[in-house]
DNA sequence: TGTACATCAGTGAACGCGCGTTCACTGATGTAC
DNA sequence: TGTACATCAGTGAACGCGCGTTCACTGATGTAC
C-alpha cells in the first residue's frame, strides 16, 4: 500500500463523488462519462479504466450512500420492539431516502436487481447484510416466542424482502404514491404474511 | 380500417416476427436494430416509427409468446384442485417456460420490471390479467372455505405475486438453479405464507 | 363514375451523440543492485 | 545511499459502433367534389 495505491484510491474517490453529485443533478440519463470525468477532472480513459461502464459506476457512487442509510436504520432501532416494529421501521426509513431522488433509485434498482452478483458487489455485499441481519432478527423472535420453531429464518427473510420489493416497485413507478399510503399497503401485507391466510 | 391499416399492421407483424426470431437466436444485446430491420426487408427508419425504441421492440416482440403461455397456464390448470396446486402449476409453467431462454427472459424483466406502465402496455396488460386470475381464485377459495374472508384478495395477490417474482429473480439470475430447485423454494415459501410465521 | 388533391406508411441517406476501446505516451513511484 | 531500470496510473486523442433522429422523397391509398 504505497504512495502509488494512495493516489489511485484518491482517483477513485474523485470520480465516485463527482458520479454522484451529477447523477443527482442531471440524472442518469442526463449526464454522461465524460461529464463526470469533467467534473472529477480526470480523462474519461480512467473512467472507464477505474469502472467498467456507467452502470458500474451508478452502482458504485450510489452505494456508499444506501451502505450509511443500513448504518442509520440499525442505529436508531427502536430497542426491545417485536418484527412487525422493527421492519416498519426499516422500510420506512427506506422509502424516506428513496424518496429524496424516487427517478435516480429506480433507475439504481432498474439496473441492478436482475444482474448477476459479480456485477453488483456493492449492492450484493448489501443485500447480504440485511439479509443476515433479518434472519438474525427472525432467530430472535423465535427465542421470544413471537414466530414458530418450525419455521425457517432463511425462507421467511426472502419471503420478506421479496415482500419488500413488491412494495417498492410501485413506490418507484407510481410518484404518485407517498410514503405514507404505501406504508399502509406494508402494513395489510405484513399482516396478512404474519398470520397466514388460510382457514 | 382500409388497404393502409392492413399494410401497416403487416409490416408491424414482419417486425415483429424478425425480431422476435433474432432476439432468440443472438441475444438481445448482439443484435442490432438495423439487423432486425434488415431481416424485415424493411428500413431501420421504419423499425423507429413502429417501436420508440429497442427495449419497446423487445417487450412487443416477446409478449405475444407471454400471452400464449399464459393463455395455455388456464386451459390445462387442474381442475377442482386448491390455491396451492394451482399456484403449482403456473409457476412450474411459467419456470419451463423461460428457462427455454433465462438469458433472454431475464433481460426482458429486468428492462420491463421497473418501467413506467405506459412503456410496458403489453406487459403491463399481462400482468393486469394474471392478477385479475389470481384474485378471482382466492375469492374462489374464500367460498370453498380454505382462505379466511377477512383476507383482502387484492392485498393477497400482490403478496403471492411479489414472491413468486422474488423466486423468479433467483432463478434467472442463477444459471445453476434447477427448475426442481426453484419449485422446492416455492412450496416452502407457500407453505409459510398460507399458514403463516406468527405463533 | 372520374378527376384532382390530401394523406400517410415507408424509404434511404445522412447526422449527432454517447459509450466503450485502443494506443502511444508521460511521469511518478517502486525495486534491484 | 545512490543509480538504473521496471512498473503502472493516468492522459489525450482517435476510433468504431449502435441508437435514435431528421428530412426530402415516393408511391399507394383515401377522400372531396
Amino acid at each position: 500500500m504505497g504512495r502509488r495505491d494512495d493516489t489511485k484510491a484518491e482517483t477513485r474517490e474523485l470520480i465516485l463523488n463527482s458520479a454522484r453529485d451529477m447523477f443527482w443533478e442531471k440524472g442518469v440519463e442526463k449526464c454522461t462519462i465524460r461529464d463526470i470525468a469533467d467534473a472529477a477532472g480526470v480523462s474519461a480513459a480512467s473512467v472507464i479504466v477505474h469502472f467498467k461502464n456507467k452502470t458500474a459506476l451508478l452502482e458504485a457512487a450510489l452505494s456508499d450512500d444506501l451502505e450509511q442509510a443500513l448504518g442509520q436504520i440499525i442505529a436508531t432501532l427502536p430497542a426491545g420492539k417485536g418484527l412487525q416494529d422493527v421492519l416498519f421501521h426499516m422500510v420506512s426509513y427506506m422509502l424516506t431516502f428513496y424518496d429524496k431522488n424516487r427517478e435516480l433509485y429506480r433507475i439504481l434498482i432498474r439496473d441492478t436487481l436482475y444482474q448477476p452478483v459479480q456485477d453488483i458487489p456493492s449492492i450484493a455485499m448489501l443485500e447480504e447484510q440485511h439479509f443476515q441481519f433479518l434472519t438474525n432478527l427472525i432467530e430472535h423472535e423465535k427465542e421470544e416466542g413471537r414466530v414458530r420453531l418450525t419455521i425457517d429464518s432463511r425462507v421467511a427473510t426472502a419471503a420478506l424482502y421479496s415482500l419488500y420489493i413488491g412494495i417498492l416497485r410501485n413506490f418507484l413507478r407510481d410518484p404518485a404514491l407517498s410514503v405514507q399510503k404505501t406504508m399502509e399497503q406494508l402494513a395489510v401485507t405484513l399482516e396478512q404474511y404474519l398470520s397466514g391466510i388460510a382457514v
